[in-house]
Order: structure tokens, then sequence, then C-alpha cells
DNA sequence: CAGCAAAATGTAGTTTTATTACGCAAATGC
DNA sequence: GCATTTGCGTAATAAAACTACATTTTGCTG
């Protein structure tokens, strides 16, 4: 019942996919929403620059069942997501500002990710991933941190797991892969080449081969399953940021997916390695 | 800003003053405000037992232009923050709930840490890390891979970084630490043993020691400079998930926060950077 | 590059929805 | 108990939204 996508930043997604006039009254939304929801649908549709119709169409092609119910969602959306959409970190900017653009854009991010996350994949991948003999998780750069994170995550789970980051390894590996192997790469570009001819390999061996990456890349079409982000954002110059924190979420995700596939039987598991941490920490401090 | 009383809060405190018809009105809209925002205006007359005009004044009592105006309101102060309230995830949820709350998790959290971000530590730390000779970032399990991505982004900047997680590296690299040297621990716990030693010796030899923990901690004791996150991990059998994710966003913030420091030299040698990528990868595919 | 098909956008008319004007009825005051 | 105010509904009017259909644009194929 809770299925409450964020109207706004579903709204900025989609806007490339949009047609012409479509396009201009996402703009004359966006540009200021709030009005948009006080205004009729001729007010807007003049605003915009377009038809009556042009808008009405514009509000069923995102599930509302009319201008008016548009208008409600838009309304509920504003409360909660006004301030996510993406601000640039500007030269100028103080101790008082960027770093409460930063949090917001990576909230925004998470959001965005959440309303748009392809169920279907991700159900996929956690099903190879629970059957799987062996994971390798494979990224460069930035995507290598994700890959060490998600190796230390399944670790835990109990799975074997091998990261590597040499090109010369991937291959290797891609060329050695056998029967029960998944091969979960990681790309945001999903163009870089190592990475690309790695999962192609895999994938002549007989494994697996799952990716988190943006959709329509190379590294998505040598996949069996894959896990597309829209790479949206025009803050470039800040870009691996959010994106990586939206792969560790969805790192998350499949972790806990496999152990909830695996129901009870996990949880002692858990516990002992939990346990075997304790002599590295000094005790907790109790007195307040 | 957000100066925008609740209406369903209003509407119930008003309700004993209203006349028959505007409770009836009252009545039926707060026995399902969902619905009321969906109706329309004979629908709603209807559900209450009044007619249309006796609605319609309804509204304006409340300071509205009219019904649709009346309905937005309704709609904005529907909206609850209360969904990014941590829930855990149970054994029973399948593939449309749980991701969905653990991507709400993580951005409350996020929330939860822009709120009550310790701006004067940060700013603090910004000004040790632009003025560092070398900056060491130092963290084991979870935090290893938080140290690992915080040297790759420093790395970028032009700072000679440096990681380790072997114990033993620790030490000696922390006796050995020189003026200049900036010590950056990570530890979600703030008790894990070989990173609070090492802290203490690193001060020892006269190194700065910042460290990004929970506050009142061990580790925070042994800190020159803490940037202190309360701990608020409270599901707790699902591992660290939410904790590192803030840890990220807050070397993204210190990252950015020596950028601007350094003001717009750094510019070229960023782009120097990106271009040296280009090869690796391969061109973006245009057609649609 | 002509010509066709499909998609996109607009026009005009229809239906639905909201508002206003007015009048009757009930309640209140003198 | 009559006048006046207030509350409420009916019906007419105005506004808004929607639908069907016409026109334009786009993209493709020969």
């Amino acid at each position: 019942m809770n299925s409450e996508p964020n109207l706004l930043t579903q709204l900025s997604a989609t806007l490339p996919d949009l047609n012409k006039s479509e396009t201009k009254v996402a703009r004359a939304i966006l540009d200021d929403p709030e009005a948009a929801t006080r205004s009729s649908i001729a007010n807007l549709a003049n605003m915009a620059g377009v038809s009556e119709p042009s808008v009405n169409r514009f509000c069923k092609r995102f599930g509302a069942s009319g201008f008016p119910d548009f208008k409600i969602r838009l309304a509920r959306s504003l409360v909660s997501g006004l301030r996510y959409m993406s601000q640039a970190v500007e030269l100028n900017d103080g101790i008082d500002t960027y770093p409460r653009k930063l949090f917001d854009n990576t909230i925004g991010a998470l959001m965005l990710a959440r309303d748009q996350l392809p169920q279907a994949a991700i159900e996929a991948a956690v099903e190879h991933l629970a059957a799987a003999r062996r994971i390798y998780f494979l990224g460069l750069g930035t995507s290598a941190a994700v890959a060490r994170d998600a190796e230390h995550k399944f670790f835990r789970l109990g799975v074997p797991v091998t990261t590597h980051t040499d090109p010369l390894m991937l291959r290797m590996l891609a060329a050695g892969a056998t029967d029960g192997d998944v091969f979960f790469m990681i790309s945001h570009t999903g163009r870089t080449r190592p990475i690309v001819e790695a999962a192609a390999l895999a994938r002549e061996s007989g494994a697996v081969v799952v990716s988190l990456t943006a959709d329509n890349s190379p590294l998505a079409t040598e996949s069996d399953c894959t896990i597309a982000l829209s790479a949206a954002e025009n803050t470039d110059d800040y870009l691996p940021m959010t994106s990586r924190i939206v792969h560790l979420t969805v790192i998350d995700v499949l972790a806990t997916g496999v152990t909830l596939a695996r129901g009870e039987s996990i949880q002692p598991h858990l516990a002992r390695i939990k346990d075997s941490l304790r002599d590295t920490r000094f005790p907790v401090n109790r007195k307040k």
C-alpha cells in the first residue's frame, strides 16, 4: 500500500525519455512545483506552452488518473522531496552549505534508486547468488571498493567469495570459470574495458554473469542478469559519489536477499562471526 | 520555512466549534483523509450527508480558496515522516518490501546524520587534511572499505595517502609518524583495539589524529579531532550497513571540503585524472 | 528525397466538477 | 411571537478536465 515513489524524483529521472511537449510540461512543473499544484490544467498548459490535452496525457503517463489526481500526488511529494533535487556544490559554498548539499544529493540519489529499483532483476540476482558455488565480485576504481564491500558482506554469509582488481587476474579468472561460478560485475558506466571483457570471457566459460551497472551499456549486454540503475545526474564533477553509495545499498539488498533465502539456518553462523570479533575490541563503557 | 500547520490536527482541534453540517464534513474527512483527497466535492458531500455548497463553505472556513485547494493542503499534511524510522527486515519480507526497507533505513540514517553533523569538527578536520603532508586512512573490517574509499578519493586530490589493515603495520606506521602526518582513524564503534592503540601511538609521535567514530568512545579520547556520529544502529542483526554509508558520505564531505579549500587550482588536476581513465573505457554509444 | 505510416500535438466539443446566487428554514434575540 | 440572523440546500452558472478527432510532425523505406 505504501508504494509511494516520490513524484519529483521520478519526474526528473524520466525527463530524458520524454518527448518534446512532455518535456516542456515537466520543465514547467519542476520549475515551480509548488505553483503547479495550485494551478489549473489550462494555466499549466499555458505556462508550459502546450495544449491542455498534452498536460493531461502527461499526467496519465505518470500513473495518475488525470490532472487533479496528479496534482494530489505532486503535492504529497513536495513535502518531502523538494530539497533532494541535485544541487551542485559551488566554489563559494561554506561549511554550513556544502555538507548539507552533499548529504541531500546522496539522499536524493537513494530515493531515486529506490523508486526505480528493478525488482525482477534483483530477484534473479539473489537466486543466482544464493545458488552460487563461488562468487567473484569484480570492479575497478571506485567500484573496487564496492566489490570489496560485497566480498566482506558475502563472506559473512559463508559463501566463498573472491575479489580482484588486476586486469590480468580478471582475464584468468574469467577464462577458468566453471559451472556454479557467479561473476558479479560492478561498473557505474558499464564501459570499463577489462570488466566488460572479463564478463564476456566468463560467460563463454559457462559462468553466470550478473552485473550492477548502467542500462544499455556494453556490460549490460554481456550479462545474464543486469541490475540496471539509471545513471542520472548532471553533477558530473562529483559523480562517483552518489552512484557508489547506491551501489553499496544495492549490495546490502542482495546480501539481505540471500540471507532471507537461507532462512533461519544462517543465524547461528552470523552470531559466531560477531562473537569472533569481540576480543579485538575494548569493552563498552556502560557508565554514563 | 516549514511553517505549515498540519491541516488534520487543525481540523480535529476545531471540531467542537463547528456547526452541524460542518461537523459532518469534518468527520467524513477525518474518517478517511486519504479518500477525501481523491474524491470530488459531490462525492464527499454525499459521504458526509450534506450538500455540495456546505463542503465548499467548509473549505473556505479553513483558509482554502476552494475545494481543490483544500484537497491539496490536505494531501500535503497527510505525508508523514514516519516512514524513515528504521524498520527491521523480517524473515517473511518479500522482494517488494525488504529492498524498500533497506533503502529507507539508509536514507533515514543519512537524514539523521545530516541534521546532527558536527560542523566545527568537520571544519577542523578539513583544515588538518588540507594541511597534511601525508594522510593515513586507517580502519579495519567494514571500515577498511571506507578507508580505501577515502584513499581513492584523496589520491585524486593529489595528496599522498596510505591505507593499511595489518595491525602490525598500523603500529609501525604510528610509531614512525612525523610532523605533518595526519592519521585518520575510522571505526564505527570506536573500540577496535588496533585502531585505538595506533591512534595513541601516532599522537605520541607528534602526528595529528583525526577520527570518524562514535562519541565518547576510547578512540575519540585518543584523537585531536573527532567527527562524532551518534551510533543509532538498532538493526543489530543485519550488520553495519547504514553506519558505513554515513561514513562514506562524511568522507565525501571532507574531500569536498579540501577541494574547496584548494579553490580553482585543483581543477586541472582533476581533469587530468579523469582524462587518464578514458582509454580504459568503451566509447559511449550515442545512438538511440 | 518522395511518400507512407506512426507517433505526437493541437482543436473543438462534451462531460464532469466546482462555485455562486438565491431562497427557505431553523435558531436566536428582543 | 415577530424580526433578524445564521445555516443549509436547490438550481443555475462558471470553470475545469476530459474525449474524440483532425492536423502536424517525425522517421522510415523504397
